[in-house]
DNA sequence: AATGAATGAGAGTTCATTCAT
DNA sequence: TATGAATGAACTCTCATTCAT
């Protein structure tokens, strides 16, 4: 194990790994603070509050997803199929990891619902999320078409996402993927033609 | 307003209620006391434990969409698509409505991936509802195609729906119907020629 | 000891003690609960927090005094001498009192300088007390005279009071209280003649 | 504004003003060290403890009364009402300023019965109080009188003083300083006569 | 002298659950 | 069946204090 430096952004991937197993409610201060080899007070000179925790983990997930997985969309040098599969997979690939998964699928909307500050930021992120598909939808086809493709590809994968965590099944996810790329193939080509 | 009884289903339903607006674990065991007019303690007579309540909520749901929803599929008299139409407009209708609607699609999810013994309850919804579409598709598909659409459906109407509550905008579930069976037809049409 | 009643007055009645003896800060909800022979929790049931509770116990001795020193100002049949001494005198029985004593004095002033809600409390106690006061003075100085003389004497018991405290030494209150009810005698002699 | 140097008595003043706004248990060494510009930790190379600071405010501010309002009793120079008038002057001047003001009338109190070291502390300051408006008295009154009148005004005093400030009014103080110098006034001329 | 991370005890509060009445 | 007082464990958060750097 390398060594543990305690930083904010160690904080914040312990707390992310916690928030992502056992959900916010069921994470205390206590747990967080165990879970970063500190006593329970020590977290509050990091975060004034659990919230402002939480929002950080969003914060910190929504831009690792940025960096990582919607800057697949404008890359513009790049086919739109290519970008859908590297989109799409590079998402998979952080869905089915335990670390940072999933965050937003269950446990950003559980909260949502519940704290308007963090649907704020879960919508930030499914907004960017949205227009990152759409953005690449947009180089085949017209903008009422490309929303509808982006809205039922986003809405898909974040169900299929739920799906994966009740019946602990990955493929969900993974044939989510698989049909949405595919289709996409298909229709390009139809459309194309 | 008639006298309410005071009894297990008066409970359930009160319970369903406020599961679905405050999420499970924002709900107290005095919140569904005071909805049902009752003492904290009086609920102990019904029911020996908040899980216990909370299961009984789970399968009454899950029946009244057996009763309403999926039962629509079965109904051989009626056409594929006039039955799969049946079945995702009911649906609708029970998610839009405030009362009992999704429960399943965020309470539930988020409460199973806590509590193991909700998980199976809300597998066997979910597997319910599968099983409802595919069977419709299975009279015009074969048994691959069948699943992926009920699958590919199934999922997209719990992200949509999960949408429609982040973002507090209903249409994302509407769109999405319509989708599913506008699609249907198209498919539909083309296969069947 | 009488058998103890765990009620509400009771629970006020500890609180009062203990919040006079070591000040409302450095009273927890822990103690107050000792004292009653309950769990900290089981406070909750009366109370829904602390100050809450505190804003009872202010309202409680407000009412002790109107009912027992104050109504003495406002009895036509005694002679204004009389019932000066007689407010005074009662006065005094309660701030030596170790139970119920003056919680006005000290505590009050130092919650009512921290939390706005307690101030308006512990003002209506001081315009009570000077309202008092200042009846009997108007039965024999004009307006302008009887209110200089209560709002001196008031002071002047108040002052006392917290030297009694911090010297630990009674004898500040009472003479005090004598003086007061002296000087009247002499200023009233002097100007009814 | 000049470069403020950090040293102790920078520290004393800044302490002084937060215990005397927000009282000494709501001020935080974390308070007082943002204040300094300082960080938490820093304070302790200046005091040992909050108890041990809080002291040294209590002496600094006893300390500044010497200088700046008991001296005037003491300066045979002037008559005993001009003595008098001096005195209670500059005391008006400091219980009114925010800066320094009434320390010793509220949060010494209400510490000082918390904390025996500081109650002694406390006691010293009022004694010495008493006595420099004694001597004055002495000057015109036997020691019995002088002694009662010095107790008296400086009971006044002290109870206006904690009325100005829960009833958010300066006149309390003013008048009762007005009427503590008036009432000297006739007192002497009908006594001296 | 100054820092700032860390401590650890304790605060107020919530809540599912129990049980005598 | 219904009550409501009582529990006790858990929670988030605060804070004076310590100490290696």
């Amino acid at each position: 194990m390398p060594k543990q430096k305690v930083d904010e952004s160690f904080i914040i991937l312990q707390s992310l790994k916690l928030f992502r197993k056992q959900s916010y409610y069921h994470t205390s201060m206590s747990d967080i603070a165990s879970a970063c080899g500190l006593q329970k007070g020590s977290l509050y000179h990091y975060f004034p509050s659990k919230e402002a925790l939480m929002k950080k983990v969003i914060i910190t997930v929504h831009q690792y997803f940025k960096d990582t997985v919607f800057f697949h969309a404008y890359d513009k040098k790049k086919s739109p199929t290519k970008r859908l599969e590297l989109l799409f997979e590079s998402a998979e690939k952080i869905f089915m990891d335990d670390e940072t998964g999933s965050l937003m699928g269950n446990v950003g909307v559980e909260t949502a619902l519940m704290i308007p500050e963090f649907a704020d930021l879960v919508k930030q992120f499914f907004t960017d999320f949205f227009h990152a598909v759409k953005t690449i939808y947009l180089d085949k086809y017209s903008e009422e078409i490309a929303n509808e493709l982006a809205e039922r590809s986003v809405a898909e994968i974040e169900g299929s996402l739920m799906f994966a965590r009740v019946f602990n099944d990955h493929s969900f996810l993974k044939n989510s993927i698989k049909r949405i790329l595919s289709r996409t193939e298909t229709k390009a080509k139809s459309t194309l033609k």
